[in-house]
DNA sequence: CGAAAGTGAGTGTTCACTCACTCATTTATT
DNA sequence: AATAAATGAGTGAGTGAACACTCACTTTCG
């Protein structure tokens, strides 16, 4: 593929964020590590700071309490995961690069999965939060559904109107891809045996073109 | 459908089990619906005792650690689990019942819906503990995926001999199965708005029938 | 020298867990 | 049948440890 890929943005933004001490960075980078292995709350300020090399007080000079770290770790992935998921669809985009449904996927499958690889530490310890949190979940679906759904929704109609697609609901299909994406996550969360990124990425691709290729029994009888 | 109903195994067997004080259900209640809401860690032990309207001391009269409350609650339906994924997965149930490759995949398809629905707060404890217990988890897996292979994989041999089904690998089959189930799992625990039953319903098995049907361009290049 | 970064002993609180005790019911003794 | 003894579920104040967070002080660096 001759696209650019989606890099690591975390690390990108902690090199570019100037202002930071390397035990700053260091208080950071433990935290994520600490918090994607045994999760938040069985993690404690101690544990970071001495995985940091750094006393306590280190932690809680720039960080006024522990959430506000963990928010601080996840704010630069925050504020990228919108544009991610909905980057590459334009009718523009579409057109120029894709010839084909499965290509498009392809390009679509390929820069997610580097995005969720590079990012899946920030990912699991987003999830562990979401899962207990529901004024913090519905703030994050209150703002990611509404775009996902206008950015993406016009190319689906297009690929609809052009035959390229099953005539689903824009919702189904947008739930089909998360639901993709999320059993993707889970798998590599898990550490799952015997899974690789190729095989991965051939496997998304053909269950992901099989069910959006328009066939002959598509009919979804719902209201 | 004319097949019985996967019923509530929890509640089942809590009433089923005979030396239990009403107190102690409670306790058992009480944990259930509070890990389920907090999350483990964010739920103390004198907020069960408070929801159960119980000392706290009760709490251990019976149970050792939090721990093991925790274990006393999922016990019933841990052991439920593989023999509730590998139901209907007999080449008897399916060339006696089942017409087709959809009518297969509608029966199947409603049982586990049945069993998530009515287990879904024992569902998301698990999830939780093992998200982050890679000790535990391995143990599950080890029990369960052998098991997932060896009673469903020769119906699907016999499938994809029928013609009746795609011929892929049955590890991927079965991936395939899996991810829909917590793709299902993650939309109810999530409390994803604008979802119902019925819908769901329609949509996992149109999904999965349109995956799994034999097409024209099945190669998947893998090894 | 001044300012910012870093330190680590200290503090108040929360929490999992304990234990001496109560009380209602069952069993044994007269 | 009446009374005593034994049993075990239930109680809640108490305990020690762990934890998030503070602050008076030290070190680093421009």
């Amino acid at each position: 593929m001759s696209r650019p890929r989606i890099r690591d943005y975390f690390q990108q933004d902690l090199d570019q964020n100037q202002n930071i001490t390397p035990k700053q960075r260091a208080i950071l980078q433990a935290s994520l590590d600490l918090f994607a292995e045994k999760g938040f709350d069985q993690t404690s300020t101690s544990d970071i700071a001495q995985r940091a090399g750094v006393a306590e007080g280190t932690v809680y000079r720039r960080y006024k309490t522990k959430a506000a770290l963990r928010d601080a770790v996840l704010a630069p992935i925050a504020a990228k995961i919108v544009p991610i998921l909905a980057s590459d669809f334009s009718e523009d985009e579409l057109h120029r690069r894709y010839p084909s449904l499965q290509a498009f996927l392809t390009a679509v499958v390929n820069d997610r999965m580097q995005f969720v690889q590079n990012n899946l530490k920030e990912l699991k310890v987003i999830f562990e939060m979401a899962a207990f949190d529901a004024t913090r979940r519905e703030r994050i679906l209150s703002q990611i559904a509404p775009q996902m759904v206008q950015q993406v929704g016009s190319v689906l109609d297009q690929l609809k109107a052009d035959q390229l697609m099953v005539d689903w609901p824009n919702d189904l299909i947008i739930q089909t891809l998360l639901s993709q994406v999320f059993g993707y996550i889970a798998r590599l969360m898990m550490e799952l045996p015997g899974t690789s990124f190729d095989r991965e990425q051939t496997y998304l691709i053909a269950v992901l073109t099989k069910v959006l290729t328009p066939g002959e029994n598509d009919q979804l009888e719902i209201d």
